[in-house]
DNA sequence: CACCGTACTATACACTGTACGTTATCGGAG
DNA sequence: CTCCGATAACGTACAGTGTATAGTACGGTG
């Protein structure tokens, strides 16, 4: 029966695959069956180091996760700040399933705390108090997700063809009448719905209001 | 056979019917087969009224922007700015589907327009240009889906007991050595989650560094 | 050598979305 | 009133999915 020998698999070896085809197949397209089969292994071979699928998400989001660099030293804190959540989105945007990864799942692992502590311990050096910093960094960390989920999106939707051509169709067909501000401002918000202007925009936004908040 | 009679469908129908199916099963539970189970009706009945089930996503979504209340016209801007925001999050936390339905799809459909034309009307009217309009009302909806988004998953995690624990337990095994930051603001990290209080911070910073910008 | 835990396999189940071809029903034309 | 064609709903089928359960052969240990 050919039966694969016996200590080939790994989580290590497992993550890897699945992030593989996560990358080149895309989320949906992603599943247990096709891990098992790119390591040519029955599918229930994956049980043996994950409980489910959802655990092997996590482990991939930790992986990637992993890759994020340690905070500059020698820095403003909100530069240090602006370095996290460019590198965060950076990452994000180099590997697009990190974004449902994020979204639908707690935040848990080791690598994730890494990142957490990081910025954590930046806005605590910045004179922030406890709760102040906790707040801060969800606000972040949200806003991050939010603008950066958004962007994959709408990238994703333009790559389509057919879906981008209904798009700018049902756009068009919009009354000016009753719509004549978004009618007026689709070339802008066409513009709008990604990069690092705009990226950066909503970051300097939540810095400026930090600002004014910021501790003697 | 009983066959069910002709027009006994209808997209108005379906589309209720998903969103009962949403809201009690949640958003992974819902399958085209069962909301055709609960009309009474085979599962290719649907596709008479809909191309498919993004299609139907679509529609679901559409039906629960109506529900957003109008900009109140006699405000300041800011306040204007905020009503719409909150307005957006609560309607996200009362239908939590509708989080998913909003990250998953590019925006399309005539509710969903009315809502922009809202956002934006506010901004060009308070007299910001174009552009910085347009990127301001990008920055609001990605935080406000980001926040929102972030809030609903946790409360989720919370109640579902098995995954509640398993959180606390990794958290607290956390080396303190290793993250001190993470360990000594874990009880606020827990407190900041969600609720309205954390999801005004974070507005009210974004509102703080625009007010920076606002045009004479 | 025998043994046992464990890494992997095989089979099976209850699902999913949806393509295809059929059939019965209803509104309107004669 | 009768008839007919468009079409709403049907049944069947397919290629998938995650995973529960039970079985099997291998590797290290006694």
């Amino acid at each position: 029966m050919a039966r694969t020998p016996r200590n080939t698999l790994s989580s290590e070896l497992i993550v890897r695959t699945a992030l593989d085809l996560m990358e080149c197949k895309g989320t949906d397209g992603f599943s247990l069956r096709g891990v098992a089969a790119e390591l040519g292994v029955g599918p229930m071979a994956l049980y043996t180091y994950f409980r489910n699928k959802n655990d092997l998400y996590d482990a991939v989001r930790d992986h990637l996760m992993a890759l994020l660099p340690a905070v500059p030293e020698d820095a403003a804190w909100p530069d240090q700040v602006r370095s996290v959540c460019r590198g965060l989105r950076l990452l994000m945007l180099q590997h697009p399933c990190l974004a449902q990864l994020l979204a639908g799942r707690p935040l848990s692992g080791h690598e994730t705390a890494r990142v957490a502590e990081g910025l954590l311990g930046v806005l605590r050096n910045a004179g922030f108090e406890p709760e102040v910093a906790a707040r801060t960094h969800t606000t972040l960390f949200t806003y991050v997700l939010g603008a950066t989920s958004w962007e994959i999106q709408m990238a994703a939707e333009r790559r389509d063809p057919e879906a981008w051509r209904r798009l700018r169709t049902t756009m068009e067909s919009l009354s000016a009448r009753e719509f004549p501000t978004v009618v007026e401002l689709a070339p802008e918000l066409a513009r709008t719905t990604g990069g690092d202007e705009q990226f950066d925009y909503g970051l300097d936004l939540l810095l400026a209001g930090l600002r004014v908040r910021t501790p003697s």
